[in-house]
DNA sequence: ACCTGAACACCGTTCAAGT
DNA sequence: ACCTGAACACCGTTCAAGT
C-alpha cells in the first residue's frame, strides 16, 4: 500500500522540481503537498526532506525554474515601445501556462526575489525611452503594478468578471498603448 | 481549560465577523483558523457552524465589512482627475490598515464579488474624462490593474524591493499622473 | 549516507448526542 | 434551537531508529 522504494535513480532536484511544478499547474499550489509529491515521486514523504528544504524552498525552486523558462526580449534595436510589448506578452504567456504558481508568487514575493531578470529588461527598455533619471525609479515601479495588476486580474479571472465581452489580448493591447501614453508624464516633466 | 460557555450574549455576526477581522489584522489570513477565532470569542469552535457557512462564508462577511468601510470619493464636480486620485488614495488607505485582507482578496475575487462599490465608482469617473464608448470597458481593466498591481506591491513589499529610496507617496502620485496621461491613448482614438 | 515509521501539533468540517 | 465532544481526513515537520 505505501510507496516503495523509489525506482532506482536517486531523486534528482531537477525531478523534484518538475513533478512539483505538473502538480501545481494540474491542482494549484495549494493542493501541492510534500505528501501528494512523495506519492508522485513514488517515495517517502520524508525522503524529500533529505532533498529539499521544506516546502517554502520546494517553491523557490519551481519559480526559479518557471522564470528561467521566460522569453524575454533581447536588447536588440527594436523600437522601445515593441520591446516593452513583447516583455508584456512574455510575462502573460507563462503566466497563462502556470496560473496558480504566478498566483502564488506575486502573493509571496521573498519567493521569487524581485524577479531580477525581468526588472533589469524593463530598465533597458525605459533608458531606451527616455526617461528622466529621477523618474525612472517611479516609472519601474508604476509599470511593474500594472503588469502586475494585469496578469493578477487576468489569474484570478476579476478582469473577466468586470463585463464586457472585450477580448482579453484587445484589452492588453489597449494597456500597453496605455501605458506608452503614461510614459510621457515622465519624459515632459523635465522639459 | 476548554473553553466555557459563551458570556451570556448569543453570538452576533458582527462580532464574529469584527474579532475575525482582528486577529487577521494581527496575525494575516494564513493565521486565522476557527479554532482560534473561537478562543478568542470564547466559544466552542463547533458553536462558530452555526453562525457561519464555513471558513470561506467569513472571509466574505469580512471583506464585505472592509469594503463598507472605504471612504471612496463623491460624485461632486470636482475634476475627473482629483477624483481619480481620491478613489486610489480610499483604496490605499484601506489596504494599509488591512494588509493581509487586501493580499488575499485580490488573489480571491470571488470573496469580493468584483467589487461593485468601487469599479461603477471608477466607471462615472471616466464617463466624467470623456472616455469613448468603445474603451471604456478597456481604460476600466487597465486602471483596475494598475490599482490593484499598486496595492498588491505595496501590501507584499515588492515595490519596496525595488531599490531606489523614492517614497511610495510619491511614487503612488507619480502613478496617479502617469495614468492621467495615459488616459489621453483612449480619448484620441477616435479623434 | 540515505531512508523511514511513528509521532507532534496543527487544520476544516461532519455528525451523533446531549441540554 | 442551540451547543458540544469525538472523530475523520488531512497538513508540515521532527526525530530516533533502522539499513
Amino acid at each position: 500500500m505505501a510507496a516503495s522504494a523509489h525506482r532506482g535513480a536517486p531523486l534528482t532536484p531537477e525531478e523534484i522540481s518538475a513533478t512539483a511544478l505538473r502538480l501545481i499547474d494540474a491542482g494549484g499550489v495549494e493542493g501541492l503537498s510534500m505528501r501528494k509529491l512523495a506519492v508522485e515521486l513514488d517515495v517517502n514523504p520524508m525522503s524529500l526532506y533529505h532533498h529539499v528544504d521544506g516546502k517554502t524552498a520546494l517553491l523557490q525552486r519551481v519559480c526559479a525554474l518557471v522564470a528561467g523558462r521566460l522569453d524575454l526580449p533581447a536588447d536588440d534595436d527594436a523600437p522601445w515601445q515593441e520591446r516593452l510589448r513583447a516583455l508584456g506578452h512574455a510575462c502573460r504567456r507563462s503566466a497563462r501556462r502556470h496560473p496558480s504558481l504566478w498566483l502564488y508568487a506575486q502573493s509571496h514575493p521573498e519567493v521569487t526575489g524581485t524577479d531580477h531578470l525581468i526588472w533589469r529588461a524593463l530598465d533597458r527598455i525605459l533608458a531606451t525611452a527616455g526617461i528622466d533619471a529621477d523618474d525612472l525609479v517611479h516609472a519601474r515601479k508604476t509599470l511593474f503594478a500594472l503588469l502586475s495588476g494585469f496578469i493578477l486580474g487576468e489569474t484570478t479571472g476579476a478582469l473577466d468578471e468586470q463585463g464586457g465581452a472585450a477580448d482579453r489580448d484587445q484589452t492588453f493591447e489597449a494597456a500597453v498603448d496605455f501605458a506608452i501614453a503614461g510614459l510621457s508624464a515622465f519624459r515632459k516633466s523635465t522639459a
